[in-house]
DNA sequence: TTGTAGGCGTTATCAA
DNA sequence: TTGATAACGCCTACAA
């Protein structure tokens, strides 16, 4: 199997220099000679050995992806695009799934820089416990592109979306179709997007002073489970919210199933806006009007941007874009009743 | 940045091979002198070469996976838990998302290939047209564990559910609750999956003497927008089945979508049944029962198994695993009106 | 246009 | 216990 270069050469007798001149389309080979080359390499099945190549050349043509949680559509989708740019240059993905395990995460960046990837598109762990480890590699001039989870301290490439504005203007959403009573299950405090969309929701229910008691904004940790037992607790009360925010797709799960549960009509009784587009929220009676991340744009623009860091070296400012979230209108939303 | 073991030798003044079975643990290194290696590695920020080690063990410590499409929640499930097996081994993941391509397939294969994984876990792409190139693989001694989508003709592992029971039984469910006409959208016709599903289905109609017109069963080719198109042509017509099984989890929700613009009542006017467990199955209204996967038990047996065939070098016979679906009952099945 | 030689960072063999 | 040396397969000055 094992067919090398020298196989070639020898069985032609060359060197194996003209092998791979021939192989790799440099020049200084005949038309001719060429032509002889590809023809036995193809006969004797050669497939270049990468392992060597990268050493010679320090260059894998691998990257590393590294998230949280590949179960999250939000994930596979963002992983599904980046692949789709990435495979057009002949880059291989290495998927690292950490949870949030910050443990997990050193570890396998560790892999990552044992394994010579030419880069690495990051959502860091929740807490940002690896900060240090990220500043390290940046400064050993790994190319690095954050995303979702955006670290101020870093000085890296990333890709995010407006957080803040995105709840921000749900709220304003529901006060112009006159809710005043909202309430909000967010995610993890520590967390970048977490805290974002937090404040953004804080934000306009001062501004548009909506009521809003301490008792009906809670933290769900992003996790379905938790998220569903917040909102059975502030849906089970009498004074209870018109409307209610949750922050992202595994809460809006929670938040549906609460609902579901307890019997209330949506968008009747009670109004609820989704994060996120998971592929349910559109067959869910009612279908839930979301807060859409465009995670296609959000995988495509790291891949562009870390492509870019690893083909131009030339290590410029890092390139922060931020994406604007959209409001997908569907049937969970409604008037308020009073 | 780049330490290697010659400049842990060089400021320590001893040979490389000493740092190098120090590092590795190996025997023929007396302790103190272990430590003080250990102690210069880590303060000069070692991390070992995988290209390197690579090229001299020939062993890797990356494995292949190759699925259809990683937005497929089946696919990101079972990757998550062949990520558990394989990560608490150190082993990396490197994800082909090949689509229905079998150019791109192909492409993949050879790239893992020539970055010499260990081994290989895939759901080969639908229509089998790359079949010469699995068997080339096994024959040149890649280790191979297929899933989802068994090829009978390649000698390799396999872990794959019973599909034709799958729907057989979910006849039997619906005939059992008096259902004597039924429809279904099935998947892909020539991949193994769309073909043993529906083989289940008409073995059960035959037994079971269901009403079946030709006209109500129909390939959705597992994609969401073809199943509702044909979900609402069947559903449109004065006479429509009882009940319909779906034969994917896309499937499943362009039926449900259907049923819902359809505004047909579920399940008194129309009996359900899905397959695959995505999560939205159980928010929706009503919540759909379903034929469910053992995806985590798939994706572990998967990686077992090539772990196994890597560390035990010995080319046994392939094992086949098949693995029992279940159904959850859930709200979208009731027993026929008369 | 073609070939020679050296080295990328490891590990394995064998000798000291 | 330690070390010198070769080799994995490839690429690339440089020389012919």
């Amino acid at each position: 199997m094992k067919t090398s270069i020298k196989d070639i050469a020898k069985s032609l007798d060359i060197s194996t220099t003209t092998v791979s001149k021939a192989l790799n389309n440099k020049p200084g080979v005949s038309h001719e000679m060429r032509m002889k080359v590809l023809k036995k390499a193809k006969e004797l099945g050669y497939v270049v050995n990468s392992l060597a190549r990268g050493m010679k050349t320090s260059k894998t043509f691998t990257v590393g992806v590294l998230i949280s949680d590949i179960k999250n559509p939000y994930f596979s989708e963002v992983i599904s695009s980046i692949e789709r740019v990435l495979y057009a240059k002949k880059y291989n993905l290495i998927i690292c799934n950490v949870g949030e395990n910050p443990g997990k995460e050193r570890e396998y960046l560790e892999l990552l820089v044992s394994k010579k990837v030419d880069g690495i598109i990051a959502a860091p762990s929740a807490e940002g416990q690896n900060l240090s480890v990220y500043r390290k590699l940046i400064r050993y001039g790994m190319k690095i592109v954050l995303f979702d989870r955006l670290v101020d301290s870093i000085q890296a490439d990333s890709v995010v979306v407006d957080n803040r504005s995105a709840t921000y203007e749900a709220v304003k959403y529901l006060d112009n179709l006159g809710h005043k009573k909202i309430g909000a299950i967010y995610g993890i405090e520590g967390s970048y997007t977490g805290h974002e969309r937090l404040k953004g929701f804080l934000e306009a229910v001062k501004d548009f002073k909506i009521e809003c008691h301490n008792d009906w904004v809670r933290s769900g940790e992003f996790k379905e489970e938790k998220s569903y037992k917040h909102a059975i607790e502030i849906l089970s009360k009498k004074d209870r919210p018109g409307a209610i925010i949750a922050m992202n797709n595994f809460t809006t799960l929670g938040v549906m199933r609460a609902v579901k549960d307890l019997n209330i009509k949506v968008p009747d009784e009670l109004s609820v806006i989704g994060f996120d587009n998971a592929e349910w929220m559109k067959v869910c009676s009612p279908a839930v009007t979301t807060v859409v991340q465009p995670t296609d744009v959000i995988g495509m623009t790291a891949a562009t941007l870390l492509l870019d860091a690893i083909e131009n070296d030339v290590p410029n400012l890092p390139h922060h874009v931020v994406l604007k979230t959209s409001l997908l209108e569907r049937e969970s939303v409604a008037p308020s009743g009073k």
